[in-house]
DNA sequence: CATGAATGAGTGTTCATTCAT
DNA sequence: GATGAATGAACACTCATTCAT
């Protein structure tokens, strides 16, 4: 997965890197930190395993990065501003902008497959971030500031839109309507991971429809 | 919270307390042992630290558990199936008991008030038992089994239920019907927590209110 | 092998048992420890495997012994003297009285063998009590007044009166007579232990016959 | 006495020193801890006590040997199969050659002194050998096979030249010979350190010499 | 007198960090 | 800048010894 992300172009921790290049050592470290950080969990990890995995010697980390913490903020920090983030609303975006004209529901079930790809294709990443973000109150910020509330933003637009339109009812407040359908989806997606015997032989496409059909129309029998 | 619980009953970790029974000694360990977890995490914890808290020497700790780890699953263990599980399906089932003839919109209110306040009241063990068990298999499966499960089979109970009644749709996968309102409230509350400026000043069962109205009556505009 | 011992009648380490008797719970203590020291050495072993082998609480071997260093000293200690040492001059000295008008030849096979059988019987304490008293001084200390010097005694008396009777070299002192057929005997042993395929089918009444033909003839051809 | 041993030169432990060359540090360590556990013994050695007496921090030692353990059989292992193993037949080997043609009696006398004064150098190092080797298999398996067996094997191939020229007795297993030269010749040496009162003002060759001719003419008065 | 839970100094070992080369 | 040996504080865990019951 790192290799789509084209250089960490934003801000960098500490005084290191302020031009936004990366060197191709603070890569390979970064990359490996990643990895050992990704599989054990921060506090499990040592710098010595992720000097292994980066193929330099264990002092050459020190050199680019004061302390161990630093190398957790300077991985997962620009990981979520240049990555995460812009991965999570660009497509989105893109998506919204040429299907305009389509119907609510399709447009919302192209949504939702493109967030599954996006989602499965990032979820060690995801997972890390949200699990140390608990620990590292720098991390929450990020995370909040540049991913969640990003990702809120856009679903919140289009939704607005569709509100407009008369597509959806505007009774209710649109951030509501984002806890529904975003919460209804993810929660399909994480009880597929935990029991997949459930999704065995099934059409995901055809699943996603029907949350897409239930958030639509609703619970309740039509009299 | 742990004030709460009577003692644990049923099981127990290696050979200790096989009679439910917890001294009084084991009992501050462990209470000392959930504290410092719950701050820092497992592997950011020292045995010296829960030592501290729990106001006995080092040693005296492995003279009732083996080793760090076992500490950990004799605190989070216990815990989900004496607690957690059996305090997020009992009260669940009284109040369906108790309010079988309710209308499906009322009974919703009333569960997701319930649920609402024992997750609000169960919050800091229950982040500790979501995050450890990504890292621990045994904890995932009591977790799997002893919580996520017994959960989901009393909501899918009353959903069927009420399906059958002719309250809601039986077209539809019971277990979608449960993702979307189960996920729906779940992310509602989550953004509470993230975002409590958004809450401020607003009545929360009226905001319950609407996430059931939501999801029984869908998104999309009646015409 | 402690069965046959009868009580330890004599010194005792410390105050206690200067009666020289013991207590049941004592000797269920020095049994277990010798055990115990027997097959990890002194060192390695631990006080609570010893109470666990004897069957008692760990707190009640402090009772009747200071530290762990008194519990070697009076396992070790009364066994030399009252029963290695005494069992190894005993049957040597009966031995030697009743068959005082024996051929040389035949006195030496028979004390050969007995002697065999004594250390084969005694091995492990023998082996735990040469090993320990390389770091304890006093066990050293009995070692050679309560047993080393007492096998030299009686051997030394033995040969003394083999030579005025004209049996064995007068031109010789008795002390290096002693070294050669002792070294002899006891290398054989030890050989025999190490590379037990090289007796293998022998019969050893035959090969220890050799050794004091041996020591009584020499190596050298006879021309 | 390790001073005299130039390099390490064939095997190591683990995979460190592979080259047979050993760094200033490691050399500092293993002498260390060759002084610590000859004072005390493997087990009542610290590792802390063998970082001091090095000079180094505890860590180091670890950076270099993975456990306690493996320090004892880098020590040890290396010691007997480079230095004590050769040592003790490299100088027999040039003794024999170059006095072929002496009488028996003599090549004797020059192997006991020169095996007494390359045991006495080598003491320290040979107790801690011979008696960790009760506790650990493969410091048994290294003394045996490059030690013992090298010895005994060197004593067999002389007594056997000897043997055929006519000098010893044919009708004996040279095995018992060896036996019997080498027990009484050890357990002279050891009687020596047991009692040094008995050995005051005698004059050591004298006595090797008695040795040697109690061994070739025996012990019984010739009529 | 016997117990065994409690102790805390000490153990072997790890690891983030430093620094001479 | 890169190295990796060295560091030493901290870690999980042990165990001889104590003492209230």
């Amino acid at each position: 997965m790192p290799d789509q992300v084209p250089t960490f172009q934003h801000s960098w921790i500490g005084d290191q890197s302020l031009s936004g290049e990366l060197t191709d050592k603070q890569w390979k470290i970064l990359k490996a930190a990643l990895t050992v950080f990704t599989e054990k969990g921060y506090s499990a990890s040592t710098t010595s395993e992720i000097a292994r995995v980066a193929g330099v010697a264990e002092g050459t980390i020190f050199r680019h990065f004061k302390t161990k913490k630093e190398i957790l903020l300077a991985t997962l920090i620009p990981l979520m501003q240049n990555f995460i983030g812009p991965g999570a609303t660009n497509s989105l975006h893109d998506l919204l902008l040429e299907n305009d004209n389509l119907p609510m529901e399709e447009v919302l079930l192209l949504i939702l497959e493109d967030r599954q790809k996006h989602i499965a294709a990032l979820w060690p990443l995801l997972r890390i971030v949200l699990l140390e973000a608990n620990y590292h109150p720098e991390l929450k910020d990020v995370l909040l500031n540049n991913v969640v509330r990003k990702v809120q933003k856009s679903f919140l637009v289009f939704l607005e839109q569709r509100q407009r339109k008369g597509e959806l009812r505007d009774d209710l407040d649109v951030w509501k309507l984002m806890c529904s359908i975003f919460g209804g989806f993810v929660t399909y997606l994480v009880s597929c991971t935990l029991f997949p015997e459930r999704e065995q032989g099934k059409n995901n496409r055809q699943e996603l429809k029907v949350i897409v059909e239930l958030f639509l129309r609703g619970a309740q029998k039509q009299t």
